[in-house]
DNA sequence: TAAAATTTTGCAATGACTCCAAAATTTCAG
DNA sequence: CTGAAATTTTGGAGTCATTGCAAAATTTTA
């Protein structure tokens, strides 16, 4: 019994409300549009988009929320003998070198970074979703080391990994916002992220080493 | 020509609607009260409340709001021979050590953290704070060391020593939040503050030495 | 003490978001 | 295929934060 009519239809229309509004964002700014809009735009009642979104903010950032995990995938799938943060920072590399839309290196990127940059309640939810990232990576690395309960280094850990992360993408962000090239930008923040590993401590480039346990 | 009566009248009342608001969000949490109820029981009205304070959050956060130059202060006034890092270090160990309320070390901060806890609006009120935290940080990162323009060592330091101050704080909060005691929780984080300091490389225990410019 | 400056207030409006019960649509048993 | 059951969509009413505006009250100043 394969996947039914109802389900598909559930997710055309969830996705087609997310993109009408994307639309309409990165057109006049996430303030100047209201959700009437949007569902008139989209042909459904309000309710309706409330019945797929929580709220306004996640119209916007529906995609950006599945990134929720990435992190504490990278670390899973580190490769035998290396650390969690050299996971990271390796797999972080391979996107900005490949000049990814994934980290945001992609034609047409500072347009979506000016809706966030002037909407303070998307910045809101970003912090929000670094936040998420943050929790799922440290439970990821718990998991990972079998750290004790109350073992604080998983936390500080994944304080340090995160901040990796985002040094990167804020970064990234702030030269595509300012008109920079993809290809510029990512020649430019592989040389950051050299700047970034040499302040890590052994500590932290040590730390989760797989096989060492 | 002392300050006039006009000015005087005003703090207080800025003080009072705060103060006001206040207890009742520690009485009944922070979505439960409206800022109608607010103006009600301040005796003024809800225009008025817009007027000295931006939004419903900053009615809760006012006190918290004004730590924004913390960071930069201590790393401006380190002493000769100090880093930007080990002075904050060495304040945060100071006031954690003395038990001090400016870092939420006293009796009743749990039901503070409680109020902010169960509201996100009150959380993304304090990550914006975090964000001017930075900022100031780093500006005051740039002055005092003088870097180029185009130098990123100066916000890649921000984030390293408002990681330190963040990690100190979300323990401080999250133990207090637990009800245990001001005293034990002080010991506690001094042990973490320890154990940050081991994380940090050289590289950014020795950024900003005073006296080496 | 009257005019000027500033603050407070009432009123109306916008827009996000919630609740609820009545359609409309889809699934499924028979 | 058909009607009942399950699910989704919708309209409408309501709450609440927040803003704009102009009148009223208060304070300052000349």
């Amino acid at each position: 019994m394969a996947e039914g009519l109802r389900e598909r239809k559930k997710r055309q229309t969830r996705q087609y409300i997310s993109d009408v509004a994307t639309g309409l964002f990165l057109e006049r700014g996430f303030d100047a549009v209201t959700v009437a809009e949007i569902a008139e735009a989209a042909d459904v009642s309000v309710n309706t988009v409330y019945n797929y979104f929580p709220a306004k903010e996640d119209l916007f950032l529906d995609r950006s929320a599945g990134m929720t995990e990435r992190l504490a995938r990278w670390v899973r799938g580190r490769d035998v003998g290396e650390s969690a943060a050299r996971a990271v920072l390796r797999e972080l590399r391979g996107e900005v070198e490949a000049v990814s839309p994934r980290v945001g290196l992609m034609e047409g990127y500072d347009r979506f970074m000016r809706v966030i940059h002037e909407a303070p309640s998307l910045r809101s939810r970003l912090w929000s979703l670094q936040q998420e990232i943050h929790d799922t990576l440290e439970a990821a690395l718990r998991e990972e080391t079998g750290a004790a309960d109350g073992d604080p280094l998983p936390d500080l850990m994944a304080g340090q990994i995160c901040w990796i992360h985002q040094a990167a993408f804020v970064a990234i962000g702030r030269e595509m916002l300012a008109g920079r090239k993809p290809a510029e930008v990512s020649r430019e923040v592989l040389v950051l992220l050299d700047d970034i590993e040499d302040l890590l401590s052994e500590k932290v480039l040590n730390y989760a080493v797989r096989g060492s346990f």
